[in-house]
DNA sequence: TCCTCATGTGAACATATGTTCATATGTTTG
DNA sequence: CAAACATATGAACATATGTTCACATGAGGA
């Protein structure tokens, strides 16, 4: 997709910080799921968890769960690591959080 | 889609007000395209503008800023008004903006 | 009224994203 | 090593989103 550079004849940094605020966008379009808001819930509380723990908490199907893993993982918002048989996931991108809280302060919505 | 609630098993809540989260997340998603950004920030600048000055500032299609700007006009994001042969469009959504700008403040990235 | 300008809109298409299914891979245990 | 378990992965498909093109519509001027 044509990047936000690209666009011409205006200065777009008037409107504000658009790096950041591409950070964000795809932050938020990234997770913005249901399945994936409830990952990232978990992995909140959690620290780490294993697939297997996120389908039978989240009654999510494996194979499902797993695509949707592997594309946060892509992301660079997850990260994961084997233990044993279980293969663990954990917030890579721990700033994802704070985006939440930061939005969560927004007064005006 | 399947919304937010339906994924089960699990206190959603606890990792902030979903509800917040959607609407953020809604509104970026709808923005996070260069051209949309460039015809947001016009509208930062300018209150209103008509589509012909759109595509001349932003040297974009006619016919694609036009459905672009129906997308953001049915997500609730922008108003239009005839104003003789113009149509001008302007931000029915400041929190647009707000929304940007809490983004910005967001130390983490 | 006819022409022209400004914009909208639908069809067709390309691409991205989400879902399901079957199967492959890696690990532990017997 | 074979079986069982945990997870990944690719193909096929469905759906959403972005883009282009041709044409329709509405308004003002000659």
């Amino acid at each position: 997709m044509e990047s936000i550079e690209k666009v011409k004849g205006i200065d777009i940094k008037s409107i504000t910080d658009i790096d950041k605020l591409e950070k964000v966008s795809f932050i938020l379009k990234t997770i913005a799921h249901p399945l994936r808001i409830g990952i990232i819930s978990l992995l909140v509380e959690n620290e780490k968890v294993c697939v297997n723990d996120i389908c039978s908490q989240l009654d999510s199907e494996q194979s499902l769960t797993s695509h949707h893993l592997s594309n946060m993982k892509l992301a660079g918002i997850l990260g994961s690591e084997r233990n044993g048989k279980n293969i663990n996931y954990y917030l890579k991108m721990p700033e994802v959080v704070d985006v939440i809280k930061c939005m969560n302060r927004c007064e005006v919505l």
